[in-house]
DNA sequence: AACATAAGCAACCGCTCCGTT
DNA sequence: CAACGGAGCGGTTGCTTATGT
């Protein structure tokens, strides 16, 4: 048995929204609230629209305090420590970020920020990664230093800032995973050694640097405000899927991450850690 | 100037989650 | 405990605008 339908398709209108309509909604839900029922608000409101339209639409674009426009590189950096730490889950970014929603931010993501983040020009789907990292990308992630040659184990990037240090929700979270291979507060810096080329003599070595603040939530582990960087001089540069596999794949940090997703709950966390 | 292609973004679709009955 | 139904979410579509040829 199939869902019902959550409205009568042959009587809803589609498509664009008219500034009638977003007058009509706007001063609906300014008036009366949501009430709590999408559903039943279009034919309150005197509207011939879906209520999941509705909510989209007042969600989207008509409530309050929303920001339009350019994201500053402030909101890049946390979306791509979000995305890096918990994948494209729109709405937990979106929560990051006051007055932006997640339909804006996974526009965004993928019209814009990819592409910056991979260094994909406009005009080519996928090139190779040039030996320096380009300098917007390398901004991105690490904005208040200079960038440094690594050359592992010893050394190891400055840490991120904290992710809006005031507001995160883990931040009274008092766990804190210490690496085993390097670490710097909050930040945890893993090297990957990818082996060297027979052909050519080149060694290919990948530092990715993780911030953690670890949490509990609805029995899961989470954390975030991470992000990670990738220095290679051999490595093929490609999409974001890629790239997160360094953070799950069979690499010095694959234990690592598997240990944290295994993790149910508190106590156990706590046990694992010897507290 | 006209057409083709790419980019940007609003909106829809279908699924999952979760509260209620 | 199962079924139902609404809310919310992420993926995708398709229209509009910008840019290139």
């Amino acid at each position: 048995m199939g869902r019902a339908p959550c409205c009568d398709k042959a009587n809803v209108k589609k498509g664009p929204w008219s500034p009638e309509e977003d007058t009509k909604l706007k001063g609906f839900i300014e008036k009366n609230g949501t009430g709590g029922n999408w559903i039943a608000l279009p034919h309150k409101a005197g509207l011939k629209r879906c209520g999941k339209s509705c909510r989209l639409r007042w969600l989207n674009y008509l409530r309050p305090n929303l920001k339009h426009g350019e994201f500053s590189e402030e909101e890049d950096r946390i979306i791509y420590n979000l995305f890096a730490a918990i994948g494209s889950r729109w709405s937990i970014i979106a929560s990051q970020l006051p007055g932006r929603t997640d339909n804006d931010i996974k526009n965004y993501w993928n019209t814009k920020l990819k592409k910056k983040l991979l260094g994909i020009t406009s005009t080519s789907q996928r090139k190779a990664k040039p030996q320096q990292p380009y300098p917007d990308q390398h901004d991105l992630l690490f904005p208040s230093t200079h960038h440094q040659e690594i050359h592992l184990p010893t050394a190891v990037s400055q840490p991120f800032a904290p992710l809006i240090p005031d507001q995160h929700p883990l931040q009274h979270l008092p766990y804190q995973y210490h690496g085993t291979t390097e670490s710097n507060g909050s930040m945890i810096s893993f090297s990957i050694d990818q082996g060297c080329s027979s052909s050519d003599g080149n060694c290919t070595t990948t530092q990715l640097n993780y911030g953690n603040y670890g949490g509990v939530k609805d029995d899961r582990l989470i954390f975030s405000g991470g992000g990670f960087e990738i220095e290679s001089t051999a490595l093929e540069y490609s999409y974001e899927e890629e790239i997160k596999q360094f953070l799950i794949s069979n690499t010095t940090v694959s234990p690592w991450i598997q240990s944290l997703n295994s993790i149910s709950d508190h106590k156990n966390w706590k046990d694992h850690k010897g507290m």
